[in-house]
DNA sequence: ACTTTGGTTCCAAATAATGGAACTTAATCT
DNA sequence: AGATTAAGTTCCATTATTTGGAACCAAAGT
């Protein structure tokens, strides 16, 4: 009788605690998550307790507010190595970054937002899980749009569902029928740019990924800055960057797990 | 009437399944995970069901295999932000691994097993998440036998009950008895070696990470191979290194996340 | 001493998880 | 091809778990 988009059962609303403790971004006290929860006092605290029992939250005593868990961090590391993309990809990743000098973003497409699965910055230090699990619009990155422009009719229908077309610039796109308009432009080009969309003074340029199946299942991105390049100046990598996505998606639709 | 020590109900089991597949590695067939299952088919089927709904597993069609999922490496991300430990520690990691030149781990301490946290490897090129999540036993690890040597006695008690104590090497501590027999000597001298107890040619330094209230919260270790460095030879740094960790120790205690 | 705020525990009722068994492919054998 | 086995999926009555209102406790504020 019900529609099918429930909330899944008892591990669905833990799991739907996790996000909300990440959303805020900061450890958060029990009140603090009270507020804003769909459950009562009761409820609120057993997960709470059931959740930093399995290590997937930890709690401050000093400080009483709660964590994301490191078990998240353990469990992401293999999730990472067993996805076929992102391990796949990373010399591939290298050789793009020595040769373009700008920086590289990988990311695949996760409940509608898109995710850094990894990157290559050029100058400073790397710093890790700081950089590959980052999340960003899918509606004003060039990875973003690569991929949406590429999806089938009913990924895609999902996948603006979960859109809120924030306006982040002056040049953001503030509707879904003005994203799509640009989605000709994109497959017939192969790749999709981004102009100052997300942020000011930040342009790129993005290509899809796909399997042999003719499947979208990611994007690549060269990233830089206006007061060091142009569109046009990024889009004389578009070459080079299909040539690698073209690559990248051979390699992941070939990949068997090594022994 | 049943012992406390339970799986914490629904939501328990249904994080064990991620464990599970974490463990094997690779992505995995249905009839693999229910080989060894504690359920019953249809239950461990809607386990991977909802799992999959939500994001923490993805199913490959094609290789009809479960891996774990993209909201994992997402919400990493953030757990990572959010501890208290590894964010602080960032610059002065950098400084000791510059300082040094040897390869640096910040590691900490998840369900008796050692985490590593962050990572400075000075030659070649970083790979991020591949990096931080990975795990190692404690029993025949630096950075392990520095944090175990501090714990109180029923923090210890308990991790103790976590190690299987397989012996990797020669110099692997076969037991208990035999690992907390150095305890006094790695107290005594505030750091602990490795001493080719995990990997042949492998050895490390490591020091604990004590928050102001004096609880051990992690360690450091720099690492090296016996053909570049003796035990002596990394003695050197012990210094530095104990300089290093006190520093994050006090850093920790006093952070606050920034709003 | 009293009140408020923030957190924890109890327990009967409501709900969701369970798992045996039947069913549907998909692959393998004769 | 037809038969056999293995692998994956759905059903549904039973059972066990989650649920949440309310009471309780501790500490901080007045």
């Amino acid at each position: 009788m019900n529609k099918p988009v429930k909330g899944d059962g008892t591990v669905g609303k833990a799991l739907d605690i996790l996000d909300q403790v990440a959303r805020v971004g900061r450890p958060v006290r029990f009140s603090e998550l009270l507020e804003d929860s769909p459950h009562p006092k009761a409820t609120l605290y057993r997960f709470l307790q059931t959740l930093t029992n399995q290590g997937m939250l930890s709690y401050d005593e000093e400080r009483q507010a709660y964590a994301l868990g490191l078990r998240l961090v353990r469990l992401a590391h293999t999730a990472w190595q067993q996805s076929s993309l992102a391990p796949v990809a990373q010399p591939l990743l290298d050789l793009l970054a020595a040769e373009v000098g700008e920086t590289i973003h990988l990311a695949q497409m996760e409940n509608g937002q898109v995710l850094f699965v990894d990157k290559r910055k050029t100058t400073d230090r790397f710093d890790t899980l700081a950089q590959a699990g980052r999340v960003a619009p899918a509606h004003c990155t060039g990875v973003g749009k690569a991929i949406l422009a590429f999806m089938t009719p009913e990924r895609l229908e999902r996948a603006l569902k979960q859109q809120n077309f924030m306006r982040y610039t002056a040049t953001t796109h503030p509707d879904a029928d003005s994203m799509i308009a640009e989605f000709d432009q994109i497959c017939a080009d192969g790749v999709a740019y981004d102009r100052e969309e997300h942020e000011e003074g930040i342009i790129s340029i993005a290509a899809p990924i796909f399997t042999d199946a003719g499947k979208v299942i990611g994007a690549v991105s060269i990233a830089s800055s206006t007061n060091r390049n142009s569109i046009e100046s990024l889009a004389q990598h578009r070459e080079r960057l299909i040539a690698t996505t073209t690559k990248i998606g051979a390699a992941a639709s070939a990949w068997q797990f090594p022994s």
